[in-house]
DNA sequence: CTGAAAGCGCTTACAG
DNA sequence: CTGAAAGCGCTTACAG
């Protein structure tokens, strides 16, 4: 690559000192008292030049990179992917880059991610914590970098966190299911410690066992790995052997793909055979036939929000905020 | 956020200097013959103050970020979130970070992001070029910044680049549909000058023509901006209105994607009324009833190809290194 | 009012 | 064989 014009050679053409240049180039020439020729001079000189700050050496002399690490599970997932883009529009607004990576759901990699952003000296983090990782954000925040946990949290840790309340998502879900005639009522959710999936699931329960369907509670937990051959097995068995279901609950975007999947691979009819309701929705569930009902979250809101009480954060707050979105419910044919 | 051990805390703990102890981080102690007590002092002591070398102080020194900067269209959408997975894992085995933006197709958001990356010292760029970006390009090449172009090309630049053979792609789709009967075939493609969609309209005419259907040419040009607005009117146009066309073919996942919302909302039966081939595969075409038959790209191929050959270069290769891929035509009951 | 100097945390050519 | 010193490109407290 070629050699970069630095302050150095602006000072030495116009002949003066690099603080000068340097104070200019960051509009202190009114502080610094650099007089009203010399400015002209050095302005014209950088704009000649082409000037570029080295932003590698300003973040090594003032301590701040103007970067953040955004750590999703999965970069590729739609769902991770849009909160990346609402992150990345808003730390754009403030001159700051997004350094990503993906977890994939694994305790190990979310570790040297975290070690290998923190070499890079980013000024925060936004995560999305993966089961497993509680000692590595309660590291972080014993070091006091800036933190916001995204899509899920530790109930046990003090930190800033931005979450859908998933209690209400599928507590709401569920009702609405109760209402609409459906009884026995089933929820396919990730086998998963973490907050957000508890919630999930218990939600839906709290919403049965109100509605005098305790017995008919039926909560169906599969891996983060092979989701889609477990997902289409189950559904087979509740909707083509047993056929002792009329509604299904997914709990994620992911499962409620592999349930669409599964649904059409054994021409299950919707809603007469079986009704549904999944999370997240987009373009797919629209495009089903019929479309799908789903759970909404307010991706963009949280994905700025999230971004805001970083940027709170890394300017020295030390207030941890905690925020809690309301989900909606989108309402098609599918149930 | 709290103050990291640095070599200097090190050596200071030691006893020793601290380029000795540089030595033994970078596991130079051999060839900078260190004894080996030292060495037994140093490692043991790093261990205790856990300490995490600053990737900002060595990129100054060294001159090399190890980060790389992935400019795509918009990160959100699964095409380039999909590509910026495979990018990521590659970079990840060789210890590097990516910095990603997307520029939107707009020509001053690439510049800024262009600009802000390399300020920040990235190493090279993975970069979806957009309209209007001829220039910008040219200068990352006379400054010898090393870049691969994804996607898309300039073929009056001679950069490397990797991209799908897209006169294949459109050529052998629509050889297809006109084997299958289908003679009055209209493609559905961006009205843009980039070489990727030049190339997908200019396969689908040649193909028209090569079999005596010059005549049934149609190609239909929407804009980037309100793309399903425009589909849908070219659809209900063609289709409900006009009644005059057989097959339609779309030049990318998007287009694709209006053009299925499309499709049901005017309650179209499909092959019945129009047969489709699709761009780029996706959840959605395979729950789409009838499946939708797509031409495949090697999404993975072609992220991992492509940052291999950044490596390449940003380990001083200077030659160019063009790869095109094949596509592949996925049959699904759609036409 | 202005600029020389120190220093951020590294790496590495070079002197001894 | 070993370590002091220079320097990457900045910012900023401080001396004059």
């Amino acid at each position: 690559m070629e050699k970069k014009v630095s302050l150095k050679d602006i000072a030495k053409k116009v002949g003066v000192s690099i603080a000068a240049v340097s104070y200019v180039m960051n509009g202190q020439e009114k502080e610094k008292r650099v007089g009203a020729e010399v400015v002209r001079k050095i302005k014209e000189a950088a704009e000649e030049l082409n000037y570029q700050p080295n932003q590698i050496a300003r973040s090594l002399r003032t301590g701040s990179s103007k970067s953040i690490g955004l750590i999703v599970a999965d970069i590729a997932n739609p769902f991770f992917s849009h909160l990346a883009r609402t992150i990345e529009d808003e730390a754009s607004k403030y001159g700051i880059n997004v350094l990503f990576g993906s977890s994939d759901e694994d305790a190990g990699k979310s570790t040297s991610l975290i070690k290998a952003l923190l070499n890079r000296q980013v000024d925060g983090f936004i995560i999305v914590p993966t089961e497993d990782t509680m000692g590595q954000i309660r590291t972080l925040i014993r070091k006091k970098v800036p933190l916001v946990l995204i899509d899920r949290y530790f109930p046990d840790i003090n930190s800033s966190f931005v979450v859908l309340d998933n209690y209400m998502a599928t507590f709401d879900a569920t009702i609405h299911l109760i209402r609409k005639g459906y009884k026995r009522i089933c929820m396919i959710a990730y086998r998963s410690p973490l907050i957000h999936m508890m919630e999930r699931i218990r939600g839906y329960e709290e919403a049965m066992e109100s509605s005098g369907l305790a017995e008919n509670k039926c909560v169906k937990e599969v891996l983060f790995k092979q989701t889609r051959e477990e997902v289409d097995k189950i559904i087979h068995s509740l909707v083509v052997k047993e056929k002792n279901t009329e509604a299904i609950l997914f709990a994620t975007n992911a499962l409620s793909v592999s349930g669409l999947i599964s649904v059409r691979k054994n021409n299950i009819t919707i809603p007469e055979q079986v009704a549904l309701i999944g999370f997240d929705g987009g373009e797919c569930f629209d495009l089903f036939q019929p479309p799908v009902s789903y759970v909404k979250q307010p991706l963009e809101e949280m994905g700025q929000e999230s971004f805001r009480i970083l940027l709170d954060l890394t300017n020295g707050s030390t207030r941890t905020t905690r925020i809690m979105f309301k989900p909606s419910l989108v309402l098609k044919n599918s149930c």
